[in-house]
DNA sequence: TTGAAAGCGCTAACAG
DNA sequence: CTGTTAGCGCTTTCAA
């Protein structure tokens, strides 16, 4: 099977003209006699010739392809920028390879030795080490070394020369989330966090830290629940520690909309409602803000943009063009009925 | 940038040998000797030397590629899919490479395009025009077409020659619904659905048919809700249809995650209660279900292995073995908290 | 407007 | 064990 493909010699021949001028008329250059073209196109379809992309990569040392490494494609939270890269990629004339390491460190570098094979044109780095805040000293050799011969735009802050960076601003994110619950009247908040160790998290728990200062709000450090991932479980792992506690705060946010699902779930288990006793928040607003009951209230990222400015990015890279080494996008704050105004007795 | 690739060529020069010699140690050849080896190896490492899949797949014609087609990787259903299929393309040295379709049919067409000049060594398909009915002719010739020198292999039910299928038993599926809820004393159960023109719903609704034959239960048509999409928004609006009847079904069915999910936002925000009032049943038992309070009881595919068979049955096209046409995988049912025995007063 | 010919970077006989 | 050589299928000067 497959062995007796087709190629344009074989168009070439039958149409009486040079490969050269197959090759011509594949692209579209206009400078082929329309006769030819005729012939070609014809044969073309005959055989349902489609042209080797492994050739012409090969001929035109680039591929046209762009990688992407991604941790966990089943959080929606990547599953949607991957979504939205595609389109754009896509729209480009880029075909996007996607390699999800599934959180599992050692196959970053797998990973990304696969694409640097594949001579993709540039590679999209969402997730994982690359935002850690202690960088991993193998995995960034690895990273400087792919980046002398591949362009690298990550989808968090770059530290590095030469990579780029397309970045939530996560400390805006925690802004909008805490003005919005203080609006509503709640002086006691608490926030069910995971990952202390990558930059999300860390620049989220300081800027609350500071917001609840600058409202005049003490931090109750009990209120600040550290929870083992980012999923449904350990939401539900948050309650159970709050609910443990002599005194409760009037709102919660949770760190990712899986775990404010947990969390969601574990407060209705108890018997208690939201938005009446608990209002929740969440950040990312994937679509499983949609799905419970009430619908949750997020800080939403426009993922659309956000794969625009990734895919730009790397086009811009590939074009050696100035491209400055951070970009932020700009979240805002979907309301919808998980939050309630907060009136102290 | 990246022009100065270096190549097995430049390693050759610069260790004394051929590049055949390279290459030989590149793939491990036992061949070489240990000298050879040993500085070779340390060229590789001195340039961080990645050799080029696109010259190694021109030589050897083969990519060592697998495509995949998805209808949607928003959808979790095809997220998990795709996970799976990731880690069992990689245990077997194969690279995925995944084109979502967003559910766009003129995609497919494009999708399966450009997989065929990536010369993947097979293409796996899940959902969109392969699943439905009535066949799509102009789509069908297309992969006509590419089956003469691509595998292909579908999620879902085969009817081509050379063409192979691995498929949900949906069927199964419903029996497996049909007799749980029946054993909890169900007698009265509605089913809200979508995609009456693919295979998977039209085999759950004629098995729920002729189930309810079987087990002496009058089938009532007004239960039976044909909503428009696979969402949750979907689910919602059955949920409002249903309600306006005069007399209401004791159990209910959702074609999907999502689509149940809805039901349960639906009912939840009638003051309804689940399982007291309603038991809820979906199917495909994504993470969805663990998502929701209460948690969904589903039938359950087994994603590894579903994924399994699909690159396995992939491996054994390509080996040229005698590959059974269709094959199944046998669902199970997910016993959460959404389902409560009925005593009829 | 067209064709010849030289690559692109690797592999795989085939000799030696 | 190792080197030479001829592809793999397309693109791209360079001439004509």
């Amino acid at each position: 099977m497959g062995r007796n493909k087709v190629t344009i010699y074989d168009i070439a021949r039958e149409a009486g003209v040079s490969p050269a001028t197959v090759s011509r008329i594949l692209k579209g250059s206009a400078t082929v006699s329309e006769e030819k073209v005729g012939r070609v196109s014809e044969l073309i379809r005959k055989y349902n010739f489609h042209p080797s992309a492994v050739a012409r990569a090969l001929s035109q040392t680039r591929t046209r392809m762009i990688g992407m490494v991604m941790a966990d494609t089943g959080n929606p939270y990547y599953s949607s920028v991957y979504s939205a890269c595609c389109d754009e990629a896509y729209k480009r004339g880029y075909i996007p390879m996607l390699l999800s390491t599934q959180s599992r460190p050692e196959m970053e570098v797998s990973a990304l030795t696969k694409l640097a094979e594949q001579r993709v044109d540039a590679i999209v780095i969402c997730g994982g080490r690359v935002d850690l805040i202690e960088p991993d000293p193998v995995f960034t050799r690895l990273l400087m070394s792919i980046r002398e011969t591949t362009h690298i735009v990550l989808g968090s802050k770059s530290r590095y020369e030469r990579i780029y960076g397309v970045s939530v601003d996560h400390e805006l994110s925690m802004n909008l989330a805490m003005d919005y619950l203080v609006k509503l009247g709640h002086r006691e908040i608490g926030f069910v966090y995971t990952g202390i160790q990558y930059y999300g998290t860390k620049e989220k728990l300081e800027r609350f830290r500071r917001e609840m200062k600058i409202h005049g709000l003490p931090v109750r450090e009990e209120w600040l629940i550290q929870v083992p991932g980012y999923d449904c479980g350990s939401g539900r792992e948050g309650i159970e520690r709050l609910l443990t506690l002599p005194q409760q705060p009037t709102a919660l946010m949770g760190i990712n909309d899986m775990v404010t699902a947990g969390m969601l779930q574990g407060l209705l288990a108890h018997g208690l409602h939201v938005p009446e006793d608990y209002s929740l928040l969440s950040f990312d607003d994937t679509y499983i803000t949609t799905l419970t009951a009430p619908q949750l209230t997020a800080v939403d990222y426009d993922y659309g943009q956000y794969a625009h400015m990734l895919i730009d990015t790397a086009m811009e890279a590939m074009e050696e063009k100035g491209v400055p080494a951070n970009r932020f996008i700009v979240p805002t704050l979907t309301v919808r009925s998980s939050c309630a105004p907060f009136n102290c007795a």
